[in-house]
DNA sequence: GAGTTAAGGTCAATGGTGTTGGCATAAGGC
DNA sequence: GCCTTATGCCAACACCATTGACCTTAACTC
């Protein structure tokens, strides 16, 4: 009966495996961090993460209601992340433009828990403290409060959004990745400039573009669409 | 074996299984679709596609090269579901976001495919086309390529991404997503306004908003940021 | 129409997955 | 040192995608 979870503070006998390793949630998450990592998307699976932990699979269970207990206490390590040792600058672009960077970063640095996450609002201490750090940027640029919750709402989301689709694109298959990442070169470049005159006459300008993250030119682009509000707001 | 998949127009004999159906690309598609829409992310593997068509899993593979060609057909179909039926305008910024609307839409009508495709790149023609139709736009209107190609990326990219994240949150279990979206009432409206005072300031804005697309709001700041480009490339 | 070819269906098997119930053993409280 | 039970292990279950071998029959040729 794997049914019922410990919580982590109340666990008191600490038993090691046969192998001699000594479990615990923490070591649990970072070994599954370093699994998805090293070993890629189709890496981290239940007997996998068991063997290299040397235990059974079915021990994870004493620790984790299920895959998804797993992949929840995973996300919150990764968030928790994104903003550790962050200092503000003063300057509400160039924070919120390093805060966009930073928390794009984290996700992406562990693909496969970032698609499962990013998606999500866990209430938990550290996302709610990430939440008021932006909304504070932009209520002290100067934004009305309407104003500073619309823009906030779209850093966020975009913020995530992009994290998501990035990190759903390195957390391919290698074969599916790199089949995605020709296609600019394949078919796209080898169009039919009369039937395709647009993609033709630009087709070097996207295989050199289309394989990078576009949220850093897309975030630059709400910046500078907040920043234009915020003028209007003022000169107004 | 059944490594070699013969295209779709090439095909010649159609062999009705044992149970009567007889398949087609088209048939398996919508068929996958349906069956996402009705028994979620989950719901959707060879076997039981194999069982919902009367046909053998294995037969599947007659028509496509594994899952992932499956998935590809799967997100070329929503692509192209998107721009059915639309026609231009003339004017660039009032289009982009008409298509942008268009893409959105239709990513959200089917949450759960939408959730699997939304970051790949099919190369399919009904893809080329949304793509041709969108550089077209940006070209026409005066963006030099190097530029167009940006704007079109950040367009894509982004009607993408919040597609994938706002269908994530429609995909989510009833109890996760109502879970989800209690948070910004329940979590975020009670904290202390010493400890959080932006978050405490505008807790009744955020309620309103947070739980809609930010999507919107997001491509208004992108098409903007857009037009003051051109804008400045032609005073320039 | 008869013969031939191979497309496209089926069957059975492989090696993977998450998950669970039962068992045994040793850790920690007494 | 005893007793309880937490916790690790084992075996099994029900799935999954994928593949190779087999066989049926549609479609093309003469």
């Amino acid at each position: 009966m794997a049914k019922q979870v410990v919580p982590e503070e109340a666990r008191r006998r600490r038993r090691p495996t046969r192998q001699g390793t000594v479990l615990s949630e923490r070591l649990i998450v970072e070994t599954a961090l370093r699994m998805l990592r090293e070993h890629g998307s189709a890496g981290l699976s239940v007997r996998r993460l068991g063997t290299a932990l040397g235990a059974d699979p079915s021990t994870l269970y004493r620790y984790f209601d299920g895959m998804d207990g797993l992949t929840l206490a995973i996300g919150e390590e990764l968030i928790g992340r994104a903003l550790d040792g962050w200092t503000a600058t003063g300057d509400w672009r160039t924070d919120l433009r390093e805060l966009g960077r930073r928390i794009h970063g984290a996700y992406l640095a562990h693909p496969q828990a970032a698609v499962l996450t990013a998606g999500r609002v866990t209430g938990r201490p550290r996302e709610i403290a990430a939440d008021e750090t932006v909304l504070g940027i932009l209520r002290t640029a100067g934004f009305p409060d309407p104003e500073a919750v619309l823009v906030f709402h779209a850093f966020i989301d975009q913020s995530l959004a992009f994290a998501a689709l990035d990190a759903g694109a390195l957390a391919l298959t290698e074969t599916s990745r790199t089949s995605d990442e020709r296609q600019w070169e394949s078919t796209y470049a080898r169009l039919p400039a009369e039937k395709y005159p647009h993609i033709a006459a630009t087709a070097q300008l996207l295989a050199a573009r289309m394989n990078q993250s576009a949220y850093p030119v897309a975030l630059d682009m709400l910046l500078a669409s907040a920043a234009s509000r915020l003028q209007a707001l003022h000169a107004g």
